[in-house]
RNA sequence: GCGGGCGUGGUGGAAUUGGUAGACACGCUAGACUUAGGAUCUAGUGCCGCAAGGUGUAAGAGUUCGAGUCUCUUCGCCCGCACCA
């Protein structure tokens, strides 16, 4: 009987969907455990080798979490909203919820292919109306919830309505656009207008004319994460600054709370410090400084406020609102031209030329606040509109871009340190002893800076401030294929669908384009207007729906939570699906995600946990980053000018250009086929070939795995090829879960083989082959150093040492000749969360009628993994401690034997008796001494 | 520039966390069985050397009885952030 994992595969994974052996419950007493992956986008090309990557290691992990007696959510959906869709939509016509169900589909297919014990009956996909109506439903309790810093949560903005109404602004300390100051008398008398205007600047979820980043090419905005370098991450197209009304999440409200949370999450540390970078804390001061000759403050923010005798000049943002009011009249000229000039730079162009000082002068001079002196103002666009006030405090002496201004400017250059050399460079470090420095002269850096922030408070010109590099995330988007914004605009005031008319599902549009005055694709729709009573009417009747979409980002910041409870109509989670699985244990993806999804869900989260809807304070608890795995690329090389290809080995002697062979072409020894590469493209058919010892030689390159490329590997032909148990072990096989690496076929006949050494271990003769005999103590000893490995590794996710692990216990069995029913039983269960096929069909022979899932996964006994063990007293006090080892064979005898020789002959113990020697025959001992 | 990580045979990668470096696998070399199979089994395989032996974890130094592992310097690679005041 032959290892037959055709029959074996489609057989069990039939039975397992039949059966709903994968289903969770949502009440059991057993413990939970979540495992997830991200979800992934169903793209038209689906899987190649490299996604399934992570879903197998997780799915290991699930199932052994199941064999150890867990109640398991182990879920998978679809982030079935994205561009892709869209923009075939656009060239085909065809709309995008057709091609997305298609694309699912194949994904599904493939999916189901390696046996992924996934709860299918929790399927979420974020394009659907009955899951996008939840998300609908979140974006409107941040729209109906302010941030209250004395209560450090997010609160119903009714209460801030009410605060309002009773005393104004006085006692309310909120995170908001700028801080307004109005009392209860002055709240009375405005408008609705007025006071939705008012509450725009404190809602979570709100509208804002703010600079945007512009993907013309898109036709959209795009967040900052989706921004690289100046263009857009999808496509890499210019991105430029805009002003726009937007909406926009008041991520910053929780910048701290979500600093915070990182010390308690297990995630790569590599991870967090992304985070930590991205959120961009820094403590320092906010100073106003009076400008002469006019009512306006110039409002800096400092992070040095010890140099603050060091100022010699201030510098605002071209794009600072106070530009225009101080610039005098014989400056209007060059100021104007200045800011055409930067506004035209893109943000690309801006950054990639940060060696170019450049300039003006305003005319104005503000005021220092300590010595009175005049500080000329002026404008450069070194200082960023975004960061802080737009508007910085130069300290040339102590700050490198001050420095090369004022170096540039023959601006004045005061230094308040006595370190470094201020000719050559400024000197940056907060270390030295200030001078020329007033009340600061003699304080080390850091007592100069809490001095100045006192003195600064004390002076009412500032206060001690923390400030955050995060921006609010801009929340709108330009297109068609995403949830839209359940929002209607009455006389221009933006209010909230009523909740009975949830989903809010995407209208019919004639082209998924946006129209040509530049609006949204939604615009185009023309039963897209709002009827408080009746809901969406045509246009004609109602109030205007908003136009724009949300971000692909909004369904896949909570989609975790509705596997918990994915098919309730009433609620979003209900609360005892919520308090049972509360958060996700082991989390599986990407490090792409790491200041978006990752961010953006765990700002949802919070705030979900301020409304009490969730229980703890982190999403995610433990999280690991799956490595990419590359393709590797088969290159030949064409001689230039001609239609000669030469092998790789010969290149070197003629002039060549290469291009890309598809990878099925190659053999694993890098050999072209010949024959199938000329019919591949017409162009190739009469190609000629400089042959090399006989054959033809691609070289290989490794790149990201693509269809341009011509080197993906898809799933579906290795399993047709070696089965998915094979896939399986050998994709976990290749190297550390973390690790990018190149997918290489050749190594796979290794695991295949190991796989088929298993099973002849059951078998002999084409029959079934088990002895009921008890097993010895080498076979125990094998068995429960495999137990005792594999428990460690799937702890620690190292899960390509336990595929090793096997490999050397099935060989040591093989060689004892184990045909033990103890053992094999045993070895069945252990491997079923990394082949479950095999083993279901190995327990199943063996004559048990219930799955293999459902066995216990066993605990090893220390006493078959080091049966030696003694101890071995002696008496000496010392701290040398090494290690000696003695051959497997070695009677007690023999060792102690051996133990006074080599107390006597090595000079490790320097002449010294050990204290305890700790033995395990065929390992290393621990001598201590 | 700042922050994080990494560097081990021909290849993918192990190393009980400071204790026999190279587990396991691929590849390669011999051989066995064979009416050929992409089958299975046996032996070998870091490098130099016929061997004894020497040498060896990017390079150099240091700590230690002992370093792939700890410290410092240099070189190289990867990732994140970046005119962030």
């Amino acid at each position: 009987m032959e290892y037959n994992f055709r029959e074996i595969e489609s057989k069990w994974q039939k039975e397992w969907a039949e059966k709903q052996i994968y289903k969770a419950e949502n009440q059991s007493d057993k413990p939970k455990y979540y495992v997830l992956d991200m979800f992934p986008y169903p793209s038209g090309a689906g899987l190649h080798v490299g996604h399934p990557l992570g879903y197998i290691a997780s799915d290991i992990v699930a199932r052994y979490r199941r064999h150890k007696g867990y109640n398991v959510l182990h879920p998978m959906g679809f982030d079935s909203f994205g561009l892709p869709a869209e923009q075939y939509a656009i060239q085909t016509g065809q709309h995008p919820a057709i091609t997305t169900e298609k694309n699912i589909e194949r994904y599904r297919e493939q999916l189901d292919k390696m046996g992924f014990s996934f709860d299918w009956s929790r399927e979420v996909r974020t394009s659907d109306p009955s899951f996008y109506r939840w998300t609908q439903w979140i974006f409107m309790q941040l729209f109906n919830s302010w941030y209250n810093k004395k209560t450090d949560k997010a609160e119903p903005i009714a209460e801030l309505q009410s605060r309002f109404e009773f005393s104004g602004t006085e006692d309310v300390d909120a995170v908001c656009g700028e801080e307004l100051s109005f009392t209860a008398e002055e709240w009375a008398q405005y408008s609705e207008a007025e006071r939705e205007g008012v509450f725009q600047n404190y809602r979570l979820a709100y509208r804002s004319e703010s600079m945007v980043n512009w993907c013309p090419q898109l036709g959209t905005v795009l967040a900052n994460d989706e921004v690289k370098d100046g263009r857009s991450e999808r496509g890499g197209y210019p991105v430029i600054r805009k002003k726009m009304m937007q909406w926009s999440m008041r991520i910053t409200a929780y910048a701290q709370r979500l600093l915070d949370g990182l010390e308690e999450i297990d995630w790569p540390e590599s991870l967090k410090e992304s985070q930590r970078n991205w959120i961009g804390r820094s403590e320092g001061a906010s100073v106003h400084f009076a400008i002469e000759t006019h009512k306006e403050k110039i409002e800096v923010f400092t992070t040095r406020p010890d140099t603050i005798f060091g100022l010699s000049f201030m510098v605002l943002a071209p794009e600072h609102e106070l530009v225009d009011k101080i610039t005098t009249s014989d400056r209007k000229d060059a100021i104007e031209q200045y800011k055409e000039m930067a506004s035209r730079k893109s943000e690309r162009d801006r950054m990639s030329d940060v060696k170019t000082v450049s300039g003006e002068f305003t005319g104005a001079y503000a005021i220092h606040p300590f010595s009175g002196e005049e500080l000329p103002v002026w404008i450069g666009d070194y200082v960023l509109a975004s960061y802080g006030t737009g508007a910085v405090m130069a300290v040339p002496a102590h700050d490198s871009r001050d420095f090369a201004f004022a170096k540039h400017f023959g601006l004045p250059i005061l230094p308040v340190y006595g370190e470094g050399n201020i000719e050559e460079e400024s000197y940056d470090a907060k270390e030295g002893q200030l001078i020329n420095s007033d009340f600061l002269n003699g304080l080390e850096a850091m007592e100069g800076i809490t001095k100045a922030i006192q003195k600064i408070e004390e002076a009412g010109i500032g206060q001690g401030k923390i400030n955050y590099r995060l921006r609010d995330a801009i929340f709108g988007r330009q297109r068609y294929w995403g949830e839209p914004i359940p929002v209607y605009y009455e006389n221009n005031i933006p209010k909230l669908v009523k909740q009975e008319h949830l989903p809010l599902e995407l209208p019919q549009v004639d082209a998924y384009l946006p129209t040509e005055d530049g609006e949204p694709p939604l615009a185009r729709a023309t039963v897209w207007n709002y009827d408080p009573e009746k809901g969406v009417v045509p246009n004609g009747e109602g109030f205007p729906l908003e136009t724009t979409t949300m971000p692909s980002w909004a369904g896949s910041n909570w989609y975790y939570l509705r596997y918990m409870d994915a098919t309730n109509t009433d609620e979003f989670v209900s609360q005892d699906a919520e308090q049972y699985w509360q958060n996700v244990d082991f989390y599986l993806g990407g490090s792409e995600h790491a200041t978006g999804h990752l961010l953006y869900s765990r700002f949802w989260y919070k705030f979900l946990h301020d409304q009490g809807f969730t229980q703890t304070n982190e999403p995610f608890k433990k999280l690991i980053n799956q490595g990419m795995v590359q393709g590797e690329s088969a290159m030949v090389h064409r001689v230039e000018g001609t239609n000669t290809f030469v092998s790789a080995g010969l290149k070197k002697e003629y002039k060549t250009s290469k291009l890309h062979a598809d990878v099925s072409m190659v053999s694993a020894s890098n050999e072209l086929d010949i024959e199938a590469f000329k019919s591949w493209r017409s162009d190739l058919e009469d190609a000629e070939f400089i042959l090399e010892n006989g054959k033809f030689a691609v070289s290989r390159e490794v790149e990201k795995m693509s269809k341009s490329k011509f080197n993906v590997v898809n799933p579906d032909d290795i399993i047709e090829q070696y089965g998915a148990d094979t896939l399986r072990m050998y994709e976990m096989f290749l190297g550390p879960l973390e690790q990018s690496k190149p997918w290489n076929t050749a190594g796979i006949s290794g695991v295949h083989n190991f796989l088929k050494k298993l099973w002849r271990l059951y078998h002999q003769n084409s029959s079934w082959n088990i002895s009921d005999e008890n097993s010895d103590k080498k076979e125990l000893k094998s068995l429960h150093i495999l137990i005792k490995k594999l428990n460690e590794d799937i702890n620690n996710f190292s899960l390509n040492t336990s595929v090793s692990a096997f490999m050397i216990c099935v060989n040591e069995l093989t060689e004892l000749k184990c045909n033990k029913r103890e053992i094999l039983e045993n070895l069945a269960v252990l491997i079923s969360p990394f082949a479950p096929h095999i083993a279901e069909e190995l327990w199943f022979g063996l004559g048990h009628a219930d799955s293999v899932t459902k066995q216990r996964y066993p605990d090893h006994k220390e006493e078959y993994v080091a049966e030696n063990n003694f101890e071995y007293p002696v008496s000496f006090n010392g701290k040398v401690r090494f290690k000696y080892e003695f051959p497997l064979s070695s009677k007690k005898e023999e060792i102690e034997e051996e133990i006074l020789l080599f107390e006597k002959t090595t000079h490790y113990l320097q002449g010294k008796t050990p204290k305890k020697i700790i033995i395990v025959p065929g390992k290393i001992i621990n001598i201590v001494v």
